[in-house]
RNA sequence: UGGGGCGUAGCUUAGCUGGCAAAGCGCCGGACUGUUAAUCCGAAGACCGGUGGUUCGAAUCCACCCGCCCCAGCCA
């Protein structure tokens, strides 16, 4: 008999042995001379079977003085029972108590309104779901590293502190000593870009910011981008690139996050379909489907939520909407030469409604139009002197997307709500904890 | 910011055509040697979001304010 301290999630390997776990107490049950106590250490859940007859006066003692919360070290004999969820459970024979917890302790094994969970969020995060997303979207975030790391992207991190530059909407300001305002980043694309001519291909992978009073399930006021830019891609290069990233991602939780979507109770059929390539619709013709299921968008229009849903239900698959007018995009797209009053962009819609987790584009690398359209949006010139100059010297053909983190996260999880997929999530009302 | 909805016990809600504030869960006390959000018995727990108004009487009707949720816009 060898005696270890281990994490629930490896008990399987030491049936018949006896081992010590420590963790908080999440349920407990009573009849009299036998007791249950389910515990957690954040690698999975354990029941402790504990009888009054077979453990010390103290340990049983301590028992009864057990609440939802404290922490604990328990020690006993781990064996395989077909009643024990998991599979596995310890017959105790000695039990300590770490933490007290009181008895207020506000989160119960029932339905909770979600302003009362957010606002406890900070205790929230040990619930059961939450970190089976939690595991889900470290899984998301590695296969992300190893995706790019593989294909030998180099990771570049981008400034959070800016000047004005970027898109137009909605900025977070702060003072900046000497220097006026700084601006929270709203993205590195621009930066990246910088890096790209330097080292050919870079992605970035950091927290962005917008001020934007957006009240829906698909905005944060912070989240977090991963930004590739790549040298000497066009528009389709960069669309094969995404779509071998979505499929990446997806493939990877799949295999290395199926206990926690079957926690969430994810159905991965859909999932399981999505693999490159994905449908590609143009937007004239995608504005044609439209109008012709009765939507009153007219060409020149940005597709809004209710488009996005009816366009994407024909599908099973992520898809692709590729070159949208000029006044709905950017500055800094390219021009399409079959089309001017199109760019060469392409926005990706997730299935099952869950809207744009991707948006790319081919990057205007001629220095007259680039400053043009600067000049056409009003603009500052002065602030984007550096970006001009990536065009001034060997200015180079590139694209590059930003994928939505928790927009991802949300749809390979099933959750209706991205606030759910980060730990403190940042909304227009919501500060703390 | 616009449209819709909602604020009642620690939590989730019922009560809303005005007439003594309810239930489930949780907590506390008790019973129970295999429970799975255990079960059974008992107890405690409320400035009905706030302010004003109508009325003999307001959780309920009216006005204003505050907060939250959903949808839209902006976008990842």
């Amino acid at each position: 008999m060898t005696f270890s301290t281990v994490s629930i999630s490896g008990l399987r390997g030491v049936v018949g042995q006896t081992a010590t776990v420590r963790g908080w107490v999440t349920h407990i049950r009573s009849s009299g001379k036998v007791a249950f106590v389910v515990a957690r250490d954040g690698s999975g859940i354990l029941q402790c079977v504990i009888v009054k007859s077979a453990v010390t006066a103290k340990s049983w003692e301590t028992f009864g003085q057990l609440t939802v919360e404290a922490s604990v070290s328990v020690t006993g004999e781990i064996r395989a029972d077909a009643r024990a969820p998991g599979g596995v459970e310890m017959g105790v024979s000695d039990l300590n108590l770490i933490g007290d917890s009181p008895l207020d302790y506000p989160i119960q094994p029932k339905e909770h309104g979600i302003d009362f969970l957010l606002d406890h969020r900070h205790l929230w995060l040990r619930s059961r779901k939450q970190v089976a997303i939690a595991r889900a979207r470290h899984e998301i975030e590695q296969a992300i590293h190893d995706f790019f790391y593989e294909r030998q992207f180099v990771r570049v991190d981008t400034p959070i502190l800016t000047a004005a530059i970027g898109e137009r909407s909605g900025l977070f300001a702060t003072e900046y000593f000497e220097e006026g305002n700084a601006y929270l980043a709203q993205t590195g694309q621009l930066y990246g870009e910088a890096a790209a001519a330097a080292l050919g291909k870079i992605y970035t992978f950091g927290p962005t910011f917008r001020a934007e009073k957006s009240k829906t399930r698909r905005h944060l006021t912070e989240f977090w981008m991963i930004e590739p830019e790549v040298a000497w891609n066009d528009s389709e290069a960069n669309m094969v690139l995404q779509e071998d990233f979505v499929s990446y991602i997806v493939r990877r939780a799949l295999d290395r996050a199926s206990d926690e979507l079957k926690e969430l109770e994810r159905d991965t059929s859909a999932l399981e379909r999505v693999k490159a390539p994905f449908p590609r619709i143009n937007y004239t013709e995608a504005v044609a489907t439209l109008q012709s299921k009765g939507s009153t968008i007219q060409w020149g229009d940005d597709l809004g939520a209710e488009d996005e849903t009816l366009l994407v239900a024909d599908y099973d698959l992520p898809i692709f909407v590729f070159n949208y007018p000029k006044e709905a995009k950017a500055f800094y797209m390219k021009e399409n030469p079959d089309d001017p009053r199109t760019v060469l962009c392409n926005d990706c819609l997730g299935p099952e409604g869950y809207g744009e987790i991707i948006g790319g584009s081919q990057r205007e690398d001629n220095y007259d139009r680039l400053l043009a359209r600067i000049k056409e949006e009003g603009l500052p010139v002065d602030a984007y002197g550096w970006y001009l100059d990536l065009r001034k010297y060997g200015t180079f053909p590139h694209a590059g997307f930003g994928l939505g983190l928790e927009r991802t996260v949300a749809w390979i999880c099933g959750l209706p709500h991205l606030r759910e997929t980060i730990a403190f999530p940042r909304m227009m009302n919501r500060l703390r904890p």
